[in-house]
DNA sequence: CTCACATCTAGACGGTGTCAAGTTTTATGC
DNA sequence: GCATAAAACTTGACACCGTCTAGATGTGAG
């Protein structure tokens, strides 16, 4: 829990306002984007003094660090989410995470800039460094299963984790940014055949 | 000129400030990430007062507009100059566009940052659109070459050009955040051997 | 009950972008 | 050649930002 890291007795005072301002901070987020993002805006939805935070979180950078974090739990939970309406083989299960990557990334844009292109969060941070990791090995378990050799140890295979991983994100950050839909008229488009097209574009990256 | 655009008369005073406070821009663009970047050090590095740069831009918005723009000129020329060096058939032209994009975006992380990923550049500006038109078509009619149908007129192939544009993205945006370096070691590594891994991976993206 | 400590407030500091008003230089019309 | 208009630039003010400091307030332990 992130209230437990500084305050591991009881509720105090306020509640819990380390996560009250994880709330308000990722709303925030969403409501004016992260080139937007006030620390001071956050305190005031909170209800609290503009200094209140830094107790909590040191920095904007220590807030935006533990957000990213629960970005990648999250950003995980959304793969597994379309793993358990995919089909059992090895292929279907990756497309299945690249489509939950891309989920995730067009309910949560501003969070997901936040968690791979600004420079904000401190990468170094052990939470986001572990969180971060546990995503990546989520790619690599599931690219293992798919070729049988463990991309740890196979150089062969981690270049289909990375290829599978940039068509994915590739197609994320490009759909976030509105770059998708004009060529290829999303917008007008059922989700199903949405689906469709970019599950033909996840496969491709896969195999050889 | 961006110095024709609004003194079409000849230099004046400063000089050609538009275009100069536009290489400062770009310096501390370079040095500082762009969200570091703030106007009036721009201004101070051009040698003129914070007020200054609204004359000739406007706005903050209006000069990283103008800088996105020229963004769009140079990667289409980094895909040229790769393209030069590449051989004749339409694949290895598709796959050496795919390297020049990365080249830029290694090059010049910040401004390829504030092209795909920031909110400020006014992307409804006559000449940022253009050129940003410019760019994409490039890779249109790369696959129009590789697939011999027009991808404005033919969905699979516009399904080809997401493909090869996803890949390309996925991967310059991946490792300008730094994250193919360790899964594949290209710290360590000579870049012809590179510039082969990367050449098979955009050439998964092609085809069906 | 007291005392130590965690929590939170309030104010100050230097920095930011933008706006309004004034100053200086250049160009144009006579 | 000179007055006058326009363009280019400076200066100062404003609200907002993140961070630091000192102080107030509540909480829990002895």
């Amino acid at each position: 829990m992130a209230s437990s890291e500084k305050a591991p007795r009881k509720p105090y005072h306020h509640g819990d306002l380390a996560s009250e301002l994880l709330r308000a901070a990722e709303l925030e987020l969403s409501e004016n984007g992260i080139e937007a993002f006030s620390l001071r805006a956050v305190a005031k939805r909170a209800g609290v003094s503009h200094g209140a935070p830094a107790h909590h979180f040191t920095d904007a950078r220590g807030l935006l660090t533990a957000l990213a974090t629960t970005g990648f739990d999250r950003l995980v939970a959304a793969q597994e989410a379309r793993q358990q309406m995919a089909a059992e083989d090895a292929l279907s299960r990756q497309v299945a995470a690249g489509l939950g990557y891309i989920d995730f990334a067009l309910a949560n844009p501003a969070l997901f800039r936040l968690m791979f292109t600004s420079e904000k969060p401190d990468r170094t941070a052990e939470h986001l460094a572990r969180a971060s990791f546990a995503a990546f090995n989520k790619l690599v378990t599931g690219v293992q299963g798919l070729v049988g050799a463990d991309p740890h140890a196979d150089r062969e295979a981690m270049k289909d984790v990375m290829a599978s991983w940039a068509m994915a994100h590739g197609l994320a950050d490009l759909m976030v940014s509105g770059r998708a839909d004009r060529p290829l008229n999303f917008s007008e488009m059922p989700q199903a055949e949405i689906d469709q097209i970019l599950t033909d574009l996840l496969a491709r990256s896969v195999r050889r």
